[in-house]
Formats: structure tokens, C-alpha cells, sequence
RNA sequence: GGGAGCGUAGCUCAAAGGCAGAGCACUGCGCUGUGGCCGCAGGGGUUGCGGGUUCGAGUCCCGUCGCUCCUCCCA
């Protein structure tokens, strides 16, 4: 093969496509049910969108974006996530004005580079909501409530699912947070990877993030987010968990759940699957409360989640082993290289597909016996055209679940109701 | 960014320096114009790519590209 994919970009093949587009579906039903309506952003933002609004200091903008220069040097990125982008469009578009609530969900290519691996690849597929203009609790436990349901929707056994789930607060409580962390961590850099004594200067809550058995100790032992809350951050935060308690969401309080982008105020949550491998996080999310600011708009609370459609495959390939059906209603078999024949038989095709019938030909020559176990494969009836047929004004028809076969008049296939009764009869 | 393993037919994999193979899939035939079972036959390959060692390299060495997994980070 001389060109080939480029790296961390995967072909959907049609062996997969109904699986994904059963997904979507599912998705995009309970998004639905849960009153949020779609919308559609470009996959190209200018870079500062992500800088400004995810976070220069972070991985997915400072290491993982594609940024490149157009063709007058504006710097343009492959958007590596749709949050960013959805508030812009609802500043651009002066959703705000419109007063309310804007319930919002999409569906798309996300872009990282990144060392592809399982369940990670550099284009990848998110669908997420985002709940735009209200600082309700309850707004944040519903966005729970329908990763939950969404899950469930999809057959997931919630044995292997747990959701984790913490608040950082909002910005003045994470400075103050973060100072704590500072006075916790500084006396104790012997106890920390060289990775953490990094971030310890740059961004100490990545810390808790940290996997490395060496600094476990010290990260049970640090200070937590929800201690450093002022009033309302802790009022807020015990009314979503009462909230999920009332809608019976089981939930684990995660300390060390801080998420890797800037813009999470307050609440985040993760939702995790253990079938999965070292990339657990099914679906992710929280409250973006001051976001908006960040990119130049009034002041916009927000909440919403995203989810990894290749990770949702990996988990559910196995499990729903889709009734696919056989996708033809008609496998159409002419018999001998006769250009008349062949002439019929494409009109009889055409007619067929005009009618509201999926039908194909066989277009390989391949022997009869060959293109009738095709056509058992593919389609419920094959249609036998000849010399002999063709002749006598017929086509024979085989229901190919019975095996019986018929005669049918040529004619029959100008009037498609005709056609729809012969089939249905089979 | 760091680490480990692997690249041979469309797919899954053999060949432990000496003739590139099997199963599945594909095509034809047994069954002259009709599927599911069975049998027979056939087509398929620059062994990822480039260099090196050797009488001889799929096999050993170096490089490169790619894949997989871990770490990291996240969906």
C-alpha cells in the first residue's frame, strides 16, 4: 500500500458504521428527552479560542493541539474539545439575549495529537451537552442524572460504571486552595516524583492527579478542594449531592478529581467504566461557571459533560452484537451476457429503487450458484432475469427464507404497489 | 515527552540462517440456469520500507515508518 492513513486517524468501515450509527441514535434520544437541542460548530477555531478559554498551561492546548498558520498567518486550530466552542458560538450568536436556558448538545471529530493507543486516537469522536445560563444545582445533578440514564439507555451493566465526583470551587476558592496545596506540598518535594516538584510551581492541583506510587502518601495526606469552598461553593456542592442522592446516583466523593482544563468551576464529575484499559473515563464534565468572561462575554454560568464515542464502542462492541438484517430487499441475478437482458435487468432495477426498495445486481458474473449464495447473504428475494425469461416476459422470483420461487410479469415492475404486494406477499 | 512488544496473503497466524506455508475468506468445478452441507481444484506475497552482515536473510544488526500496550494526559 503506498499511502496510507496518517497517523492517529482511524477508518469507520461499514462493518462498524451500524454500531455507530445505533449509538448515535441512542444518544441522541436521550439528549432529546432531556430537552437539549443540537448544534453544529467548525472543527477550525482560531487557537486562541482554546488558549484563552481551555487553558494555555494545559496538556490539551499547550501539547496535544493542532495549530497551524492559514494562509495570512491567522492561527487556526482542530478544536480538541467543543466546549470552548460552543460558548463562543452562544456569545457570537447572543444566545444570552434571547433570555432563558440554552440546552445544548453535539456531536463530532475532536482533534489531539497525541500517542495513539487504545481507546485514544488523535481524531477522535465526542458527543456532550452543555447547559448554558443558569446556576442552579439541580441543573448541574440533571447533566448527572442523564450521563446516568444515558448509560443505562445504552445497556451498560452498572456493576463496572462509577462515577467520581468532586468541586474545586470557583476562582477565588481554588487561588486559595491552591496556596494550601503550596504550604502542604512545599515542606514535603522530597516525597514527589520529579514530574509533581514541576508542577508543584506551575499548577499544584495537577498533583492529585498523579499516579505515581511514590507520591500516593502525600496526596491522601493533602488538604481538600471542598475544605478551601467559601458559602455558596459548599452550599452548591452539598445541594448536587443531595440531589443525586434523591434521584438514587450512586457517587464517590474523589478528592483527587481536579480535570485538566481551566475553565471547570466547581463541580466536575467522571463518569468510568473498569473495562476499559488505562484510559477508564467513559464521559466527563462539570461546571463552567466563568468561562464565558474568559472569552469576552457577559458573565454565563454553565454545566455539561462530554463522552468518547470510541471508548463507548470498545465497551459495547462485544455486548451488542446488532441484528443487522440483511440490508437488500432484492438481489437481481441476470443470467448470460445477452445486452438485452441486461438492459431489462437494469431497468428493473431502477424501477425497484423507485419503488422504495434497497435493491442491487450482480455485477461480477459470477456463476449462479456463486451469485445466488451472494444474494441469500445479502438480500431477502433474488430475481432470476434470462434468455428464457426474458422471452416469455417474466423474471422468476425466489423468497430466499422459504425457497420458493414464481413467476412474475415484467410489466409488474411499472407500478410500484404492485411490486411492494408481490414482495410482501414473498 | 518516556518505556515495552510487534509488523509475513483480504483476515488470524506458522516457518527458530537454507524451496514463503496453513486455516478462514475469495473464484471455479462436482451439481451445464439457482444458496445454506460436503468434496476437489485455483488465484493470490516486493515478508512495512531502506541499508548492512552472510555463499544464502521473513529470520541476525542499524535506521526508518507504522501498529499495539504501558506511562503521561484525557473522552
Amino acid at each position: 500500500m503506498k499511502i496510507g492513513a496518517v497517523r492517529g486517524m482511524r477508518d469507520i468501515l461499514p462493518e462498524e458504521t451500524p454500531l455507530w450509527r445505533h449509538l448515535e441514535a441512542e444518544i441522541r434520544a436521550a439528549f432529546r428527552l432531556y430537552g437539549y437541542r443540537e448544534i453544529r460548530t467548525p472543527l477550525l477555531e482560531t487557537a486562541e479560542l482554546f488558549s484563552r478559554g481551555v487553558g494555555e498551561a494545559t496538556d490539551v492546548v499547550h501539547k496535544e493541539m493542532y495549530v497551524f498558520p492559514d494562509k495570512k498567518g491567522l492561527l487556526l486550530a482542530l478544536r480538541p474539545e467543543a466546549t470552548a466552542s460552543v460558548v463562543r458560538a452562544y456569545l457570537e450568536h447572543g444566545l444570552y439575549a434571547k433570555g432563558g436556558l440554552a440546552k445544548l448538545y453535539y456531536f463530532g471529530p475532536m482533534f489531539r495529537y497525541e500517542k495513539p493507543q487504545k481507546g485514544r486516537s488523535r481524531q477522535f469522536h465526542q458527543y456532550g451537552v452543555e447547559a448554558l445560563g443558569s446556576l442552579d444545582p439541580a441543573l448541574d445533578a440533571e447533566v448527572i442524572d442523564l450521563a446516568s440514564y444515558l448509560v443505562e439507555r445504552l445497556g451498560l451493566p452498572r456493576e463496572g460504571l462509577f462515577l467520581r465526583i468532586n468541586s474545586i470551587g470557583c476562582r477565588r476558592d481554588r487561588d486559595r486552595y491552591r496556596e494550601a496545596l503550596r504550604d502542604f506540598f512545599e515542606p514535603r518535594q522530597a516525597e514527589l516524583c520529579s514530574d509533581c516538584r514541576r508542577r508543584l510551581s506551575e499548577n499544584p492541583m495537577r498533583i492529585l492527579d498523579c499516579k505515581h506510587p511514590t507520591c500516593q502518601p502525600a496526596i491522601q495526606a493533602a488538604p481538600r478542594s471542598t475544605d478551601s469552598l467559601c458559602g455558596e461553593c459548599g452550599a452548591h456542592f452539598q445541594e448536587v449531592l443531595a440531589q443525586l442522592e434523591r434521584l438514587g446516583l450512586p457517587y464517590e466523593l474523589d478528592h483527587t478529581l481536579v480535570r485538566g482544563l481551566d475553565y471547570y468551576t466547581r463541580t466536575v464529575f467522571e463518569l468510568a467504566s473498569k473495562d476499559l484499559g488505562a484510559q477508564d473515563a467513559l464521559l466527563g464534565g462539570g461546571r463552567y461557571d466563568e468561562l464565558a468572561e474568559m472569552l469576552g462575554g457577559p458573565p454565563t454560568p454553565g454545566v455539561g459533560f462530554a463522552g468518547g464515542m470510541e471508548r463507548l464502542v470498545l465497551v459495547l462492541r462485544e455486548r451488542l452484537e446488532l441484528e443487522l438484517g440483511r440490508e437488500l430487499d432484492v438481489y437481481l441475478i441476470p443470467i448470460g451476457e445477452a445486452p438485452e437482458v441486461k438492459r431489462t435487468a437494469a431497468w428493473i432495477l431502477a424501477q425497484l429503487r423507485r419503488a422504495g426498495l434497497a435493491a442491487d445486481m450482480e455485477y461480477l458474473g459470477r456463476s449462479l450458484r456463486k451469485a445466488t449464495q451472494v444474494a441469500a447473504r445479502l438480500a431477502r428475494y433474488a430475481l432470476y432475469l434470462g434468455p428464457d425469461e426474458l422471452a416469455r416476459g417474466e423474471v422468476k422470483l425466489k423468497d430466499l427464507g422459504t425457497g420458493a420461487e414464481s413467476a412474475q410479469a415484467i410489466g409488474a415492475f411499472e407500478r410500484p404497489e404492485m411490486l411492494k404486494r408481490m414482495l410482501a406477499r414473498g
